[in-house]
DNA sequence: TGTACATCAGTGAACGCGCGTTCACTGATGTAC
DNA sequence: TGTACATCAGTGAACGCGCGTTCACTGATGTAC
């Protein structure tokens, strides 16, 4: 351990994760739209010329704030997940859903950086793309294991029909195999209404209807789950 | 008819209208963030102090808009469940729903305005509450003459111990009298999941495992529907 | 191990821009008598 | 109907601000021989 002093590729890399910090705390304050590279580097005793050594432009710093928030989320959801006993599929469900919201909860302004409006003129770069799946992915993993070892079969045929080209299934075969398409279909369902729940309940909408928003939402949860787990799937229910 | 010129009352309206018509139009270009004062006075051959004269401040103007986009959704999803037969709540809910998809696919960055994030250091004041409410109560309405006319009772009683004090009873008793408690959260839950579907699709997170976003949407509609609708209420299945 | 050169982090000044808001003003429209 | 005054819409200049980005530079760190 002769690092008395940090080689200049480490230096590199501590300074990247140092303006990123700082403007995480920054948008924590002021959120997405107001985070300027002026200020990171006021913030940071450095003058703003400076960034541009390690960020060629202010979208390209906030793309490498998406990307860490979405696997941040990720990482967040996944270990929630994993901590409930595999037999358990609802439980799983209930867990990365609230893993979710909770994480969304303590940081708003990065969740609504990825969940809320799109800011006008930028455009997120394809290599977001992976990240961003990934808490998708820990859903519909979980949903996928409860269909492998379970023996209900070809449930909700009733909307099998109207599902023909619905969805993509070249990326579902791929993420949901052996899963019944409608129970793909209801799986996005349960995705769009988990950030439904949550943006809404995040940006105000619940406002004098809920009052209890944590119940709330495992029951929204749990109902939703429902659709999706095969009816030998779990038997646990509700909080 | 003697109006040759109109009076300066009326000019005023006409000069706000115009305001807030030229914004609109700004707004559908570039989003609601980026719309400035100064933009808009440009705009409309006026310099940008003109515009105090109506507008006290900025906040004002993006107020004004919000309130009418409320409205202006609002009465889009009213009159399109009106045109459904009374009798097929189901058809109604659909009807609603899809209006309101309508309406943010034909206005996305007004849908953004209300339902993405929010501006941060913007707070809505009070009175946008009550517009806020109108297309919530397109939905809850439908649903409340559903249970009024149906001999279903007490259903989904499962959850109902779980509920205890989940939702704010004073406010919902008002809105939806009469109709069962767990009910009652179905019908916030299906409201979110539109929003939340909605905003998926809008803001992109469908991007290759949604096709067909159309008959997706139907679909989610219709099973969150047969949650809060009453057992024997309709007779109409998905599109 | 020592020297010559290349690489790179950070500086400081500048460019050009747009923003919200204020204020004293002009001239037209409305009102009271 | 006519005059004196008050109200109000719009002007033009200004204030003070912050932003993203470029560029020539200094001095320290790394590399090749």
């Amino acid at each position: 351990m002769s690092e008395v002093r940090p080689t200049r590729a480490e230096a590199r890399l501590l300074q990247i994760e140092r303006i990123k910090s700082t403007s995480r705390r920054l948008m924590a304050e002021k959120g997405a739209p107001g985070l300027s590279l002026r200020e990171v580097a006021r913030e940071m005793g450095v003058v703003s010329s400076a960034l541009y050594r390690y960020f060629p432009t202010r979208d390209d710093l906030l793309t490498a704030l998406i990307v860490d928030a979405y696997n941040d989320l990720g990482d967040f959801a996944e270990r929630a997940a994993s901590r409930v006993p595999r037999d358990d599929p609802r439980r799983q469900l209930q867990a990365a859903a609230s893993a979710i919201r909770k994480w969304a909860k303590s940081n708003p302004h990065e969740y609504a950086l990825l969940y809320g409006s799109p800011v006008p003129g930028y455009e997120a770069p394809l290599f977001t793309v992976e990240p961003a799946a990934r808490v998708a992915l820990v859903l519909s993993s979980i949903i996928t294991e409860a269909w492998r070892h379970s023996n209900a079969e070809g449930r909700r045929d009733d909307i099998g029909e109207t599902l023909r080209g619905v969805l993509v299934t070249r990326t579902l075969d791929g993420v949901m195999p052996g899963v019944p398409e409608p129970v793909r279909a209801l799986s996005l369902m349960l995705w769009s209404q988990i950030f439904g729940c949550i943006s809404f309940e995040l940006f105000g909408h619940y406002k004098g209807t809920v009052r209890n928003a944590n119940r709330f939402f495992a029951i929204v949860v749990d109902e939703t789950a429902n659709l999706v787990l095969p009816p030998d799937g779990g038997p646990t229910r509700g909080t």
